[in-house]
DNA sequence: ATTTACTTTTTGACTACTCAAAGTTGTCAT
DNA sequence: ATGACAACTTTGAGTAGTCAAAAAGTAAAT
């Protein structure tokens, strides 16, 4: 049974891997999981040793098979719960990602099925990401748009947040904007940064870089 | 924030000390917890060197009452997990213990809430086992008879199964014996270890090491 | 073609938990 | 009292995961 550190590695490296041939760098990982270079690199070798990545030393770092099947399970078994904590114990939206964090890795195949049977199989969580389904694994197909990208003044959906912290997930919160609202780009002013959107509710205005954590389709 | 392991140390105590006098014995522990009895030694040192367990070399451990505050919040994740597994997620009975012995570890005090909530704050789990509550930390008042022990002809109830091994669960399971069953003990004969009962659906016979684990209470 | 700056890897060390095996100690029967 | 025995503790060692700091490699700028 991988310890919930591997667990953690390995979902780190997934949702960092644009597509099964790119690699991430170690530095990226180190990052994103808090530890040091050094802790990555020691880290990174022993999973490889375990056949769960490839290492390719300077370079970076991408996963197996084997690697990538376990990583998807967590990612679906994080989403699946946070469905669940906001579904069914109707709990805040930007402190279910936390929660989620920790339970993942307690929550046997067996009561990850019956959750997702009393959910009614949801195809995404409550930010809008995809839920890889139990026999169909594949991560985030996503329309590559965000505010920050697509055509103004055409009428789009919101279908994604990308960013789960806790004071992005309060900020947007008070815009009003999530997944399923409906959304035009008014204008965008690239030397500014500012981007102004009119939602059926009023108006929001964001910076460029808030934009482009929020992922839009075209309607 | 202690380990999963420290609260697991914790809970054996606890479980396992009848009053807040008594101590526990290591050996007792290094066979509930399967570790070798170095281990626990070793363990429970720590655990006396954060003040969570006083250890009297030889004797035995008791919990401090920061200790044994700790192992009650412990306990009350775990049956209130069970329930929860058990009422919502309709899960069997004999699968329950061992997904909320990962499960306890894992939860936060605020989505323990939530589902304290929504189980409409329970005073026994699916076992019969007493669910210490949020401020009033209490365990196991019991009646301390059991199969084994009460008054033979007396109309009894099942209050609490006692052992919480899937065989014995299962065992019990197809005798129709839970919480809450009317029970009268026809016969019990010492000499071969056999107690008869009978119940409202018929009749169990069981032997005098598994009647010891079913408690009961006159009515 | 060097220098410089950056990233990555190596090294040595530490914490938490565990085991096997050897060493102690308390108790109980003689 | 004195063994004998069972229970308990100590010792030495190993795994997983981590850090700080030194060493090594890469790449871009001069």
């Amino acid at each position: 049974m991988p310890t919930s550190t591997v667990e953690n590695y390995l979902k780190a490296v997934l949702v960092r891997s644009a597509d099964t041939e790119s690699v991430v760098s170690t530095g990226a990982l180190a990052e994103a999981l808090g530890v040091t270079p050094g802790t990555i690199t020691t880290m990174v070798k022993s999973l490889a040793a375990q056949g769960l990545l490839e290492h390719h030393p300077r370079e970076g770092v991408r996963l197996t098979r084997e690697g990538r099947a376990l990583a998807m399970a967590v990612v679906r078994k994080h989403r699946i719960v946070e469905t669940f904590l906001v579904q069914v114990l109707k709990m805040d939206w930007k402190e279910v990602h936390g929660e989620a964090e920790a339970l993942e890795h307690a929550i046997s195949e067996r009561v990850l099925a019956r959750l997702d049977a009393l959910l009614g199989h949801p195809a995404s969580d409550p930010h809008g990401d995809p839920i890889p389904g139990a026999k169909s694994p594949q991560l985030d197909p996503g329309s590559g748009q965000t505010l920050a990208t697509c055509e103004p003044q055409t009428q789009l959906r919101v279908e994604r947040i990308l960013d789960q912290s806790a004071p992005f997930l309060e900020f947007i919160q008070r815009t009003g904007l999530k997944p399923g609202s409906r959304v035009r780009v008014r204008e965008r002013d690239r030397a500014s940064g500012v981007v102004r959107c009119e939602l059926r509710t009023g108006e929001a205005t964001l910076g460029l870089p808030e934009a482009a954590k929020i992922e839009v389709r075209a309607t």
